[in-house]
DNA sequence: GCCAACGTTGGC
DNA sequence: GCCAACGTTGGC
């Protein structure tokens, strides 16, 4: 899962209270689909920081909660406010996301183009713009020991 | 700050 | 249903 650190970092994670935070704001149906459909309880999250320099992934999280509703869709004031997500059938979902770890090794994204088990990764394709993508197994425990985890 | 890539919108 | 226009993402 992507975030820019400016706006959401995984430092912000970890003091979060219960360490916990919704993902909001998704507004994308690839994404939301992740979310929705594919994303379980206890799954583990790889934390990408997005937009800084340099991009990699900072830290560890897991799914925390059962998909559900997000309630900024439907905040007027909120950023993310969308009018046509309707609360009697709303249109974007959201799971929350638990802090496991910071990596003592920071995995940057030149890194990451450097590990071969990693060439088929989402996050390193041309043009790659989703915030969240699926990682297998493979990929989670070459970014853990290359993070020194 | 630039800009390629991509998703969404809306006129037709 | 097509596609031009537009807005956003995110590496650089």
């Amino acid at each position: 899962m992507k975030s820019e650190p400016d706006v959401f970092s995984i430092e912000d994670l970890r003091d979060r209270p219960n360490q916990t935070e919704p993902w909001d704001g998704v507004r994308n149906y690839q994404a939301r689909n992740f979310m929705r459909d594919e994303m379980k309880i206890g799954d583990q999250i790889l934390f990408y920081h997005s937009n800084t320099t340099p991009p990699g992934i900072a830290g560890i999280a897991e799914v925390a909660s059962e998909p559900y509703p997000d309630p900024t869709a439907f905040d007027k004031k909120s950023k993310y406010h969308d009018p046509k997500s309707d609360p009697e059938k709303p249109r974007w979902i959201l799971v929350e996301v638990k802090f496991k770890s910071i990596l003592p090794n920071y995995v940057s994204l030149d890194e990451m183009k450097e590990m071969p088990e990693l060439q088929e990764m989402r996050v390193l394709q041309r043009g790659n713009r989703l915030s969240i993508t699926p990682v297998s197994a493979k990929e989670f425990k070459a970014i853990l020991k290359a993070g020194g985890a």
